[in-house]
DNA sequence: GGTATTTACCGACCATAAGTCGGTTTATAG
DNA sequence: CTATAAACCGACTTATGGTCGGTAAATACC
């Protein structure tokens, strides 16, 4: 006798719960929808009637996970005071997240696969990337580092940011990878710093 | 009557042919086994003969596509003196030659989704990445930009200038981006360059 | 040069998994 | 209370990667 937003809704929410337990374990490919709507106790049927393919399943997915970890970098980061120095703690976290476990195979390893690339990177930067730019402005008003075009140089960063964490994520040595990354990166960062 | 070495040579480049403009033209997930075999006037078991996987496939595409960029992007390279310079030259060469058509399919879409991420890094860094590390080190040793750890500095310099080619490749005007893309790296390249 | 063996090749067949669809149950409107 | 719509079911269709028994061509061996 629930009202049928409740029944969609807890549904909605047993399919992501189950999809995500999946595609964080077995990966995108090693998981059939009979897989999903069994682990979400539903029939394949029910799964299409609230998701139109596979693929928006995981993109369902995806958003949520991103939510998350976006959500985890956010504290990190504000913790900081120098803008910089926000960005090398906020990629820190990142490293770190990523580099294990389910949230790594659904943002780094799948997310492009299944997504594209191209709506992957769209994605991403709506939830990471977008604090690049912000990040790269601020500093630039506080005359951290030279005023030039925000989006390419927002962009090469994300990129290697994303690689370094990919990289980590393949390590054995995760902690001691991503210490090296972040070294590397707050060099960069530093490059970039005006000295008078 | 061709001796049995020539068969399968002959055979296997056909089967190569066909895949490259396949999956270069359609992707890898649109491009069926039948089509290969078809376009390479062959029946699927002769494919499957000579390649254990429809992975194997492109992963032998890949790094002919591989082999054939990088001797484009060396030409370029090898014009300039300075090894920044030359590695500012390669990077802008390497942004267009994968921001439209085939090539970009093959090595930056399908490539990281088929092979995996990991192979995919590990085959572009021997073919690509190699160059990256090194030129570092020269201009390390050249005494252009300070001496750190190798590895973690090449591989953010990598991901950003592929992050940077994947950006060009969405964009309906390539040289533009391209142009934009290439200066955000001499920037950042010229940031690590030493001042005395 | 003839026979045995190995290699290249064929294409019908199989297994798997994404997606469909007609039917059924449950909630809501009037 | 009835009619409509939404949620849900699960057998079925279809598409495709991969297999396998068989045939033709080349090579090894006597």
């Amino acid at each position: 006798m629930a009202k049928q937003a409740e029944r969609r809704a807890a549904t909605t929410e047993a399919i992501l719960t189950a999809a995500r337990r999946l595609f964080g374990m077995q990966g995108f490919v090693a998981t059939t929808m009979d897989d999903v709507a069994d682990g979400a106790n539903v029939a394949k049927g029910a799964v299409y009637h609230h998701f139109k393919t596979k693929e928006a399943v995981f993109a369902a997915v995806f958003d949520q996970v991103s939510r998350d970890l976006v959500a985890e970098i956010d504290r990190a980061a504000r913790a900081e005071k120098d803008v910089l120095a926000a960005m090398v703690a906020g990629t820190q976290h990142y490293f770190a997240a990523t580099a294990k476990g389910p949230t790594g195979q659904i943002i780094l390893r799948d997310g492009p696969a299944v997504l594209g690339w191209e709506r992957w990177r769209e994605i991403d930067a709506q939830h990471f990337g977008g604090k690049m730019p912000r990040a790269l402005a601020a500093a630039m008003d506080a005359g951290l580092i030279a005023r030039q075009p925000i989006e390419p140089l927002a962009r090469l960063l994300l990129g290697a940011v994303t690689e370094a964490a990919v990289a980590c994520a393949g390590r054995a040595d995760i902690a001691r990878a991503g210490a090296e990354y972040a070294r590397a990166f707050k060099s960069l960062i530093e490059a970039l710093r005006l000295r008078p």
